[in-house]
DNA sequence: ATTGGCACTCCCGTGCGGGGAGTGCTACCC
DNA sequence: GGGTAGCACTCCCCGCACGGGAGTGCCAAT
């Protein structure tokens, strides 16, 4: 018995069962692909492999579907790279270039990943504790409040305003703007905590009271993995006939509305060093996702890690080698737009 | 016959399939109602009804389902308010009041109306075009990039990068940043543009270029309807059992992921001068939504028109009271957050 | 190792019959 | 004239049996 056929018949069993959604049977497996040999032979590599945990029959006397395991070495070892058309490819591009800001771009990369996979799209926003600042503005509100906007390199922009005990006097807080500028800009937020240590030198201890407050404001703000955001488009896709039993979508919108969810994923995954990172099934280790796979890069890096991820959720039996093209492809635009 | 009763039944049969999600017949609406009589004339006030076109029957010896108008009347005229248990009302104080910022009261709302609603909630972002401005910053970015921060007084942030021809005068833009907060702190959308024309007097021909391209950008900014926003929650609860046709969900969210068409409901309804607007399927011109229903209502409203709106949207077989008393109290909570 | 043949299993669509819920109608009552 | 009781009728829904069909596993033959 060939070891390399019945990975090529794991492969048309994938392909056959992506193709139409239905479990593929022996007979038309040899139909559908040149394999050269009876449907008995089939049968005999077959029941290997799902003795192997790479198949599985949802009851006697059916065809067999990929478990899990099988989605995962056709995933590894036997799906090859599926570029898109390039059509495909000058889309992406022009519907990106012409977006106008951050969210605009954001919104476009979202909604695009959801049309070319047909599934649902999930991008994270540049993440703040990657990013740089660019700039931070001081701007007083009245007599006791301070709002206090940070822009990033990627063009992200955070506010929070901030209570005061006192009065605020315009030109501390000018010279304050400027100091932060200074010493802030350009700076990654792991550098920032030393570079704000100093800030509280020049000032008179009354006013140190608002420095510090300040200074706490943005490396709270910094810090907060809370503030990281995640949007969604094409949940509309799970609905479609056939995308998998319609009630489990239920489960699936509860975990996709869970942030939080998202970004465990995301950031699970950023620690795979594969370009394209995959997670089949139960690997999501959540509840409602068991039925789904998810696919995401990262975007946005600039010489070391990249700075947030996209990615494609959709069921179990996606046509995986074209999702992961078409995450990828997106991302890779998106870093370049960004780096503009 | 006597008209009032056969209001009765009609309110009887609303409350009742929503409740059961059953088609009602007579014997039953005898058994759980006190009309004090019996199941025969209960029929003949059906008949009316039916011939009225309040209600129907999904196929005949079935019992009778309120049609779009039938509900319509309910909500007009038949349905009390039911007002939140106060521990309902104490818990929505403190869970928005505790919220940092803009976008997190946002969330927090568009959560507490789907889980108060168990429906799909929708909030729209406190619309610039009714905003006033608190604030301008102009940020130099590089030496040819400006990017200009406006900051509304419901605490919105929205920002531009402006790519200038010339290289930038870092006097002319605080010159600028000063003047254009003079004359534009406090003013509504409306009252901008006057303000802004005077606004090139005191520069260089060569200055006001840069003038110009900035007072374009910001007017631009605050005209953009495209930048209105809406954020959804709930829609899990959508899939719900029996929240109603599972098949008919797609459509739903196909609908509520193209912001055009909420945001035009949304303006459609603020015209409706009642405090909380109803659509009742069909009238929400739209065919994803015909087996819908969108319960709306305005907040954060000073004197003049509400700032922008938020809502709930279900199943026609909806709580319709319950849901528009959830509606409402939210709206209040948040117009008096927003206020301070 | 591969193949043809064959018995076996199980799903699924279809047709049938009975029970039940609900209606509309008619005759009757106040 | 409005309300009521009775009754025949309609239609859904459920369970059931049945047959076709697709697919398997195994065995004997090559």
């Amino acid at each position: 018995m060939s070891e390399d056929r019945r990975l090529d018949v794991l492969r048309a069993i994938v392909e056959d069962y992506v193709a139409t959604k239905e479990p593929v049977g022996s007979r038309a497996l040899v139909e559908r692909h040149s394999l050269g040999v009876s449907p008995a032979t089939i049968r005999n590599d077959m029941a290997a492999l799902e003795e192997g945990g790479y198949i599985a029959q949802p009851h006697t006397s059916a065809g067999r579907v990929p478990t899990d395991k099988g989605y995962r070495l056709f995933v590894d070892q036997l799906s090859t790279v599926k570029p898109l058309s390039s059509p495909e490819r000058r889309a992406i591009g022009t519907f990106l270039e012409t977006a106008q800001d951050l969210d605009d771009v954001v919104d476009r990369a979202v909604r695009l990943i959801a049309q070319l996979t047909q599934q649902v799209a999930v991008v994270q926003y540049p993440s703040l504790r990657r990013s740089a600042l660019r700039h931070v503005e001081l701007v007083p509100v009245g007599l006791r409040h301070l709002l206090v906007v940070l822009i990033t390199d990627t063009g992200r922009v955070e506010q929070r305003t901030l209570e005061l005990g006192t009065d605020l006097d315009e030109s501390v807080v000018g010279r304050l703007r400027t100091r932060l500028n200074v010493s802030a800009a350009g700076r990654r937020l792991s550098e920032l905590p030393v570079a704000l240590a100093e800030l509280t030198e020049g000032f008179t201890p009354t006013d140190q009271v608002l420095v510090n407050a300040v200074v706490a404001v943005v490396e709270e703000t910094l810090a907060q993995e809370s503030e990281e955001r995640v949007v969604l488009a094409g949940t509309a896709n799970l609905a479609r006939v056939g995308s998998s039993d319609v009630r489990s979508i239920g489960p699936v919108l509860e975990a996709l509305e869970e942030q939080v969810v998202l970004l465990r994923l995301f950031s699970e995954m950023a620690e795979d060093h594969a370009a394209v990172a995959v997670r089949i099934g139960r690997e999501t280790q959540h509840d409602g996702l068991v039925e789904t796979s998810f696919v995401t890069t990262g975007y946005g890096d600039e010489g070391g890690g990249s700075v947030a991820r996209i990615g494609s959720i959709g069921p179990l039996r996606m046509d995986y080698p074209g999702t992961m093209s078409a995450v990828r492809a997106v991302a890779r635009y998106l870093t370049r737009i960004l780096a503009q």
